[in-house]
DNA sequence: CCAAAAGTGTTAAAATTACACCCATGC
DNA sequence: GCATGGGTGTAATTTTAACACTTTTGG
């Protein structure tokens, strides 16, 4: 179907469209101290050809809403989402200019391992999600709403190992907060509040190969839930 | 149309149908102590008919989706909502038997004014949220979610004052927090919380009539925001 | 030895909690 | 007066924050 050419009556008749986008964060580290990229991926239709925007596609009949952001991110990074949680559905009116879209945005946080940052191409590439260009529809509105959950759940919800590996440094934990957070920690208060959590257990090995003392690595065991895991049956 | 009679290859095959629901809760003062209500539409066809069901209904191509949440609210229940914020969108395959269904959830506080809890009939009833009968689809899963939101939220956002009028007692306050929490405070040091908050400002006025020592009014001047009023230009 | 990060100790300030107590009103 | 909720005072406890200091490695 091509609803390029709908004038505003039909438009206003037929029914909403719907899709899922995803908005993916990653840690890069970016010469010493780490920073957020995000995967973009390039428009090659229109409305907005060439623009840069949220990875995303229309919703099918087969998936449930999480499995479709799922795949779709893997499709785009190639990697298994750590943490996978619905952001928001944004279904205002003049979205897109040629019909009525509502968008269902999931957002993810993934590891940065081998393949991964590697898989550029001509359509997709990562970005700093501090310096953005002007992305495709309302994409920027939905990647600062992003960036705000992002920063607020990590003050309380056991988000900073997702973007980490199987096992971690606490100076590791404490430079995701501090990209994230975008300011300093005191690295002795820090470290008190992560050994008072009873999830993040020490191991018996330490990091080799720095040029200091080498610290303890530590395993998270808690879940990586979304919310207190709560839409559990339904959704 | 009628999907009452796809079968399961058509069913996947036909677009999700979209749909905005309601999860509405208001304060009632149940002979004393106060409670959570919310009321409830009963469902007038298949599926599920008879049952008693959260008021919604599909999303049409001319309003927001706050819009037409708010519009439902209004339509159930004859009120403005004081607080209206997106919940949740519920995308399972298995809501619905016969189609797939998306439904985006709003939550909404009202308060009870005069005509509000007269506005009953056969379709329309109140109930006290924790002693819901069986609703049709998922609902029951939705309102316990609603449920949980609106507890978290009252120990960090500026939520209780959507339950109540334009002026209020600091015990009204209280009241509110004690029961959608579910547990007593105390009242001297929650008095002091609210009085260190700028938005919670006295007037010259007190209430009378009580059988006791009048207490002070106040007004709440913040705004009522949800999250912080984030998701600003787009939904 | 020196630099630098790992890791421990200590103390002041601030927020939370518990509870004693006075105040003002209707009856 | 007296019962009751409005309103104030205060001290113990816990949490947060700031920063000095010791330990262990690579060079």
């Amino acid at each position: 179907m091509d609803f390029g050419s709908a004038n505003v009556t039909e438009r206003n008749q037929l029914p909403p469209a719907l899709a899922i986008s995803t908005v993916i964060f990653a840690l890069r580290s970016d010469g010493g101290r780490q920073a957020l990229w995000m995967p973009l991926v390039r428009r090659i239709r229109e409305p907005h050809l060439g623009k840069w925007a949220l990875p995303g596609g229309p919703l099918s009949g087969r998936e449930s809403l999480q499995d479709a952001a799922a795949r779709n991110l893997n499709e785009t990074t190639g990697l298994a989402p750590r943490y996978l949680e619905q952001l928001y559905a944004f279904g205002g009116l003049d979205r897109a200019a040629t019909q009525r879209l509502v968008s269902i945005v999931y957002w993810a946080l993934v590891q940065p391992g081998e393949a991964d940052l590697a898989r550029e191409s001509e359509n997709v590439k990562w970005f700093p999600a501090d310096a953005l260009p002007d992305l495709a529809f309302d994409h920027n509105t939905i990647v600062e709403y992003a960036l705000w959950r992002l920063r607020n759940k990590m003050e309380y919800g056991p988000i900073a190992f997702s973007f980490l590996g199987e096992s971690f440094t606490l100076a590791q934990v404490r430079g995701v907060y501090e990209a994230v957070l975008g300011r300093e920690l005191d690295p002795a208060n820090f470290r008190r509040h992560l050994r008072a959590t009873p999830d993040i257990v020490p191991t018996d090995t330490f990091q080799q190969g720095g040029r200091h003392r080498p610290p303890r690595l530590y395993r998270y065991t808690g879940a990586a839930s979304p919310d207190p895991g709560f839409p559990r049956r339904t959704p």
